[in-house]
DNA sequence: GGCATATATCAATAATTCTTGATGGAGGCG
DNA sequence: CGCCTCCATCAAGAATTATTGATATATGCC
């Protein structure tokens, strides 16, 4: 957790904590889909999906390309790079600095 | 995403979604600290601390342990490594399956 | 026993997030 | 132009989550 961007973060992993989004992510690892396509194979609304992407738009976590009528929605693995590094740091413990609290 | 428990998954997400639980776990990351210790650390109500603390333990994120009047909270590495394993696969892309939609 | 400390829990409120249905814009086709 | 499709946005309500202060439980010390 080099700079310690906690809130940045935060909004990452929130992006990722919605069981639609992530169903979302994992069509998208196939490649890019357009939202009419989600909508059928996720079997949700049109605007919920648009709130849902959003969201996962603003988080980094996925770029968008208009073509014609169609909006392409894609993974961006930069933000996931991150957060990839921030549970690597948590699963690495550091040096103890102290063990009795309360001292 | 092997074994597609989106629901789970979003679970622990959301545990990390909050600033608060990613300063705790900062903490942690140096060894265990009971709340106290928290509680003076980052500057938050006792009563804040316990909710976060618990949310974190539910999603499996901490253990706890009681050691006389204190509970000492600690990073639990297996809910990391599950997550791990997911935002890998979102970044390693699959065979592509279809780029056309609305065929 | 009586008191102080550490922590959890609870109830009430506040804040945030999600869902739904309606509306509107933009592109393509006749 | 008129119509249809794809998508975003908006407003209202529902649902979830977070904060706060009060209270409860447990432990240890005198």
């Amino acid at each position: 957790m080099r700079t310690a961007n906690f809130v940045g973060t935060a909004r990452v992993f929130q992006a990722l904590s919605d069981e639609t989004r992530l169903r979302i992510l994992d069509r998208l690892r196939y490649g890019e889909r357009c939202v009419c396509d989600l909508t059928d194979s996720l079997d949700a609304a049109q605007s919920r999906l648009s709130f849902h992407l959003k969201t996962l738009k603003e988080a980094g976590l996925v770029h968008d390309r208009k073509e014609g009528r169609w909006v392409y929605y894609r993974i961006c693995p930069d933000a996931l790079e991150g957060i990839d590094e921030i549970v690597g740091s948590l699963r690495s413990p550091l040096p103890v600095l102290q063990t009795r609290c309360c001292s």
